[in-house]
RNA sequence: GGGCCCGUAGUAUAGCUUGGACAUCACAGAGGCCUCCGGAGCCUCGAACCCGGGUUCGAAUCCCGGCGGGCCCGCCA
């Protein structure tokens, strides 16, 4: 048993299936979980509508209901069944919800919340970003998405391998590389008055990806009016696909990167691997896959040499429908190599997820395209999420001056919750406050790009970014913090927790039990759906549930034997949501 | 021009995949709690499903058509 409300849905389904079934009307138990409803706020825990059924039986679905209500056994964690009109109220029995909740959570502790071990690999990758400069936070959506996605994969008993595709290859690669192996003096005069890092500066006393990126949004204007340095980068980026590589490409490309997973690392993202494109073309994969599609069924020739498929067939857009495989001069483009790349993902895993941006969507379809036309039917699953938009409207960009840097807002919540901090404790030494700041603010906007549902977009605005109230990360964080605060102040820091199940009768305590009892299935939903911002929904409810608890019931105060009951579910309480911020990404505090 | 996605109170969001009973929550606004375990809190009030059709006993949710916004559309990635 992991999830405390599956033998109650399991009960009721069982049941109704059953008197359905009696009256002549089948319908499987799957249909009838799904048709298992919530109710209005305060109603009942399970809500069936009985008009389906009655149209098909021809009765009237008031007198189907009120059967059905009469006729069921209360047992199977039930203590009132009622009907409303056309539909039938299932009450859960709290004494037994809380019993199986609570003993849950005690027993499983870190790994409450958790679904049975699954055998499928998953791979999630994402982020991908072209090592050229440090991250904006539009680009860290990925990140923060695909994170959690990991994170909540795992919870559901998937083994997970999260990726980074690192992409050393091509015209943005070759760009800084080119300008990076001239001294700055030599640098055009254009880029240098833009980009010219200022006196006594170096590559060690600046972060290198901000370091190297500097130059990286002028170079590309500058290529545009100047034919010859474009002629250049070009053939440099020849180079670097047949694997004569400067010296200075690689070591710049790492620098970078490694600057980049610095910030990530900052709002808690990690990764367990690196693909390096390159390591696809020198492996010879590239040129296999090339093999490939050259014999395809739809396979052409453009005048110029270019290798190229007739997607026509694929559904897609009139203009695209011709899919080029590699240039003129046989070197391959982005697609064909991510073709590669995810043929070698199948192999070594039985699931791939790909977090992209909605400006990938149509190279997703030509992914598609270009595996059917290899005879591969293993296919790659999309996590597709909208762009985060400035005010003026449009996404973030660092080529438009409309983006913001992912380390100064981290820098201003920083400087903001170390404020905060302040404000309220005087008991802490200065390390600590510094490092409660620092993940108060990482809390703070993770929780808030990742709040929103992937396909809409994130509006960005300081403000909000920075807010610790309301439908906050640090919100969410002072709920735990709290909780831990009452247990050490009891002396119950560590279990066991006895407590009786029947304590619970106030709605404050009742309907935080009823939350925490959803954690496991929420995961499962998230896991199934990719809906990944429902975690920061759940957790946000969980504080919300606490909080009203916390205001409305005193539990050092209280006599016993309700105080150890209560401590119990302040115990189980700090569980959930310490896990669910594990799954959120965002850090536990003790203290703040 | 074509394709994909989005449109919910003043602002910002949940619910939409699986149609169901008074549409969630925050910020801002008005009022209250404040001798009380941590006020980054709690309670109360006002305020919203872009427009038009369709399907259905029933539509924020599904379908069609508008309108508005975002993104993409061949030798970049």
């Amino acid at each position: 048993m992991w999830d405390p409300w599956r033998p109650v849905r399991d009960h009721i389904v069982r049941e109704i299936g059953q008197r359905l079934r009696e009256r002549g009307y089948p319908e499987s138990e799957w249909a009838l979980d799904r048709q298992l409803d919530d109710t209005p706020s305060g109603v009942a825990d399970f809500g069936y509508a009985a008009h389906r059924a009655a149209k098909s039986l021809q009765i009237p679905v008031e007198q189907l209901a009120s059967e059905l209500a009469k006729e069921f056994p209360l047992s199977g964690g039930l203590s009132r069944v009622s009907s409303d009109g056309a539909y039938v109220n299932f009450h859960a029995d709290t004494g037994i919800l809380v019993q199986s909740t609570l003993e849950l959570v005690f027993a499983r502790g870190l790994e409450y919340g958790q679904g049975p071990a699954r055998p499928e690999k998953v791979c999630v990758e994402h982020t991908s970003a072209n090592p050229t400069g440090p991250f904006h936070v539009g680009r860290v959506r990925n990140g923060i998405i695909g994170d959690t996605m990991a994170r909540v994969l795992r919870a559901a008993g998937y083994p997970v391998t999260t990726e980074y595709y690192v992409d050393d290859m091509g015209r943005q690669s070759a760009m800084i590389t080119w300008i990076w192996s001239m001294p700055v003096d030599q640098w055009p005069s254009e880029i240098r008055n833009n980009a010219r890092p200022p006196d006594g500066t170096s590559v060690a006393t600046e972060k290198p990806d901000h370091w190297y990126g500097r130059p990286y949004p002028f170079v590309s204007e500058f290529l545009k009016r100047n034919p010859d340095a474009a002629r250049q980068v070009a053939e440099l980026s020849r180079e670097i696909e047949s694997g004569n590589s400067p010296p200075r490409h690689r070591e710049i490309a790492e620098a970078v990167l490694a600057g980049m997973l610095a910030s990530l690392a900052r709002i808690g993202i990690q990764f367990d691997d690196f693909v390096w494109e390159s390591s696809l073309v020198r492996n010879g994969s590239v040129a296999q896959v090339i093999e490939r599609l050259r014999r395809a069924p739809h396979a052409v020739v453009e005048d110029n040499g270019a290798l190229a498929v007739d997607a026509s067939g694929y559904g897609l857009p009139k203009e695209t429908a011709t899919i080029l495989v590699t240039r003129g001069d046989g070197t391959s483009l982005y697609p064909t190599r991510d073709v590669a790349y995810h043929l070698q993902k199948f192999s070594r895993f039985s699931r791939t997820i790909d977090v992209l941006g909605q400006d990938h969507q149509l190279h997703a379809r030509t992914l598609v395209a270009m595996l059917t036309e290899i005879g591969e039917s293993r296919r790659p699953e999309f996590l597709i999420y909208q762009d985060i938009t400035v005010p003026e409207g449009g996404r973030m960009s660092t080529r438009k001056g409309r983006a913001v840097n992912l380390d100064e807002l981290l820098d201003e919540a920083v400087q903001r919750a170390h404020a905060e901090v302040l404000k309220r404790r005087e008991d802490l030494s200065e390390d600590q406050v510094a490092t409660i700041a620092e993940h108060v603010a990482a809390g703070a906007v993770r929780f808030h790009i990742l709040r929103v549902a992937p396909d809409k977009p994130v509006k960005f605005r300081w403000e909000e970014a920075l807010s610790f109230e309301g439908r906050s990360g640090p919100f969410v964080q002072y709920a735990y913090a709290r909780a831990g605060s009452i247990l050490r102040k009891a002396e119950r820091e560590t279990p066991p927790y006895p407590f009786e199940a029947g304590a619970f009768r106030l709605p404050a305590e009742t309907d935080l039990v009823r939350t925490i009892a959803r954690l496991p299935s929420t995961v499962q939903y998230v896991a199934r759906t990719s809906h990944v911002h429902t975690v920061a929904t759940y957790a946000y409810g969980l504080a919300e549930a606490f909080n009203r608890f916390y205001q409305a019931i005193p539990v050092i105060r209280a006599e016993e034997p309700a105080r150890s009951s209560r401590l119990a579910l302040v115990a189980a309480t700090r569980q959930a949501i310490g896990n669910t911020l594990d799954y959120l990404g965002v850090t536990r505090l003790e203290r703040m």
